[in-house]
RNA sequence: GCGCCCGUAGCUCAAUUGGACAGAGUGCUUGACUACGGAUCAAGAGGUUGGGGGUUCAACUCCCUCCGGGCGCGCCA
């Protein structure tokens, strides 16, 4: 719809352009929607922005276009008229509105996927916690945006590839090597006490008595450090495999599990590291001072100068993140997509910085930062502190409320907002909880089919023009607005709007199905209501999977 | 001290990317099926968009400043 306004308002700015000799008026038509009924069903403010540059004033200009629109606009318009300070609004006829179901009916599956990625390969990489523990409810809102982000993409016409970088390397998981091993030894009686920073939760104590069940007391025995590296190795797998299962438990599955260790580190001190420490000295992007190597920040745009190689001849994690990222791209990549946890935005710049020294186009990088989760029961806020052993998993709470909850509770807010997720609002099984308002709206539809199916009244599109009550026209009008919505969630990488959009889908249709019966005697009225409840049932179907919440056929 | 995010109805949050009288849910008040699923619907009340200034025909949105909350700030990851 919103390309018909657009279609035929260029059409008279062109020839109004001719008419006065300016050629090069702009372009661009923005066709919004009118809060208000009386303004119509979309409007346009493009009389005010040509207005300066013709040395008219608006409201003249908007009158010129009106003049100026073509031949078409008696079949798609009922009224046209000029408003306020120069505002165009339209008034579509009900019929034209309608029509446009067909489309909707065309496409299927297909309806909100524009394409306009092009097939753009993008990477979106998300979740990335070091395999050192279970996953939190921070991890939970990354999983659930990251995911969602990359099902908005790849609809949009993106290839998308998914990808979890494992944390492999560093300080934590030496750690967690040494928590393991030192609980395991206390199985032994031996007073082993993990260390100050260590792990303490129980999944700690009985990694390390699956140990003692494989090896006995054997790592006691051998070499320290081999006994450390086992309880490592050991944990890690372990670890990964109860993230991975976690993750699938709320439908979310990675393409590409990618090893720090493996493929950034390689053996030795030189694999990429190495590598991408000459190219950056090549292109003049270091400098030695204070016994430690710097990349020179400053020098291109960053606010300071950070530490890459520290004086005792260590990495720093901001070198292995160059090399992860620089990797990405020569993998061939042409977008990036990052999904981080707020308190990690001061990583932005100066990994845009160090990519722009290694001479790449850094608008190919992007990050979705995502601000905290607070878990509420009762009013009050749950611990979720890692440090204290005992804390709220991501597993307890899908657990507690079921993934499709899960899922919506954390996609329901923008990412930059932080986020209460209200337990108690969230095991509702009623209105108040809004993925079943929802699913209820879809469950109730499939239920009308079963109906309509025992009647014998079939859904037809050869009666629309009967769709013609106000709330019937308002639900079309709705629907026809999801590529849009898709189209800008893809853009902003804004999961929410969906989100919103199909609460939005479900309340016109319980008004509409609570002011109107469906399935009535009258065949051809019957029809088309089916007609057009099987589009809202298509949208709501194309929505939901995309946030990837079910769709039920019982509730 | 510097940087980023946030501040909108009692509570939790939206707002077509600068558009018209700022909208939902929840909570509160009051109503609606002998018909397709009442996990639904309708109505009412609720606001100086944290304060102040500026840009603009038009500001919740952009700029400046102050207040409050969160996060980050060179050899942690």
């Amino acid at each position: 719809m919103k390309e018909d306004i657009e279609r035929v308002v260029l059409q008279s700015v062109e020839s109004i352009g001719k008419k006065i000799n300016m050629t090069d008026l702009p372009v661009e038509v923005e066709v919004g929607i009118p809060k208000r009924k009386e303004f119509g069903d979309f409007s346009i403010n493009t009389a005010m922005i040509l207005a300066k540059k013709m040395g008219k004033n608006p409201r003249q200009v908007a009158e010129l276009i009106i003049e100026n629109l073509p031949g078409e606009k008696d079949t798609l318009f009922r009224k046209v008229e000029i408003a306020g300070a120069g505002f165009i609004n339209f008034f579509v006829r009900e019929e034209a509105i309608v029509r446009k179901l067909a489309e909707i009916t065309r496409l299927g599956e297909e309806f909100g996927a524009r394409g306009l990625g092009n097939g753009l390969s993008v990477l979106v990489e998300f979740v990335s916690a070091n395999p050192t523990g279970y996953l939190h409810m921070g991890h939970a809102r990354n999983a659930v945006v990251g995911d969602t982000v990359a099902n908005i993409l790849s609809a949009s016409g993106y290839k998308v590839t998914r990808e979890f970088y494992i944390n492999d390397a560093g300080r934590q998981m030496e750690l967690l090597g040494e928590s393991v091993f030192a609980r395991y030894r206390e199985l032994f009686g031996e007073a082993a006490e993990i260390p100050e920073d260590g792990y303490k939760g129980d999944y700690v104590k009985e990694i390390a008595s699956e140990i003692r069940g494989l090896k006995g007391d054997s790592l006691l025995r051998g070499e320290r450090n081999e006994a450390l590296a086992f309880s490592r190795e050991f944990a890690r797998e372990k670890l990964l495999g109860f993230i991975r299962k976690d993750l699938e438990e709320i439908g979310i599955h990675f393409d590409v599990w990618y090893s720090e260790t493996e493929n950034i580190h390689g053996s030795g001190d030189d694999g990429k590291l190495g590598e991408i420490k000459k190219r950056l000295t090549e292109k003049g992007a270091l400098e030695e001072k204070e016994g430690a190597l710097w990349f020179a920040g400053t020098r291109y745009g960053d606010t300071q100068d950070w530490v890459l190689v520290k004086s005792d001849g260590s990495p720093t994690y901001f070198l292995s993140d160059i090399a992860y990222h620089a990797d990405k791209l020569e993998r061939g990549f042409e977008s990036l997509i990052n999904v981080w946890g707020a308190d990690h935005h001061g990583h932005v710049s100066r990994l845009k910085a160090a990519l722009r020294a290694l001479g790449f186009d850094d608008s190919r990088f992007n990050v979705v930062l995502i601000q905290f989760v607070r878990l509420m029961r009762k009013g009050e806020e749950v611990s979720m502190s890692k440090r204290s052993g005992s804390y709220v998993t991501m597993r307890d709470v899908v657990n507690e409320v079921g993934a499709d909850v899960m899922r919506f509770f954390l996609l329901m807010r923008s990412s930059e907002s932080h986020l209460d997720f209200d337990l108690d609002l969230a095991r509702k099984e009623s209105s108040e909880n809004p993925v079943y308002y929802i699913q209820y709206a879809y469950a109730r539809i499939k239920s009308l089919f079963r109906k309509a199916g025992e009647e014998g009244a079939p859904e037809s599109d050869s009666s629309l023009h009967l769709l013609s009550q106000p709330e019937e026209v308002d639900l079309v009008k709705k629907l026809l607005l999801y590529p849009d919505i898709v189209e800008d969630s893809a853009e902003l990488l804004a999961p929410h709007k969906i989100a919103y959009y199909l609460l939005e889908v479900a309340s016109d249709f319980h008004t509409y199905y609570n002011k109107s019966r469906i399935v009535v005697d009258d065949l051809a009225l019957s029809g088309a209501r089916l007609y057009l409840v099987r589009c809202v049932q298509t949208v709501l179907s194309n929505g939901l999977k995309l946030l990837g919440i079910s769709a039920p056929e019982r509730m």
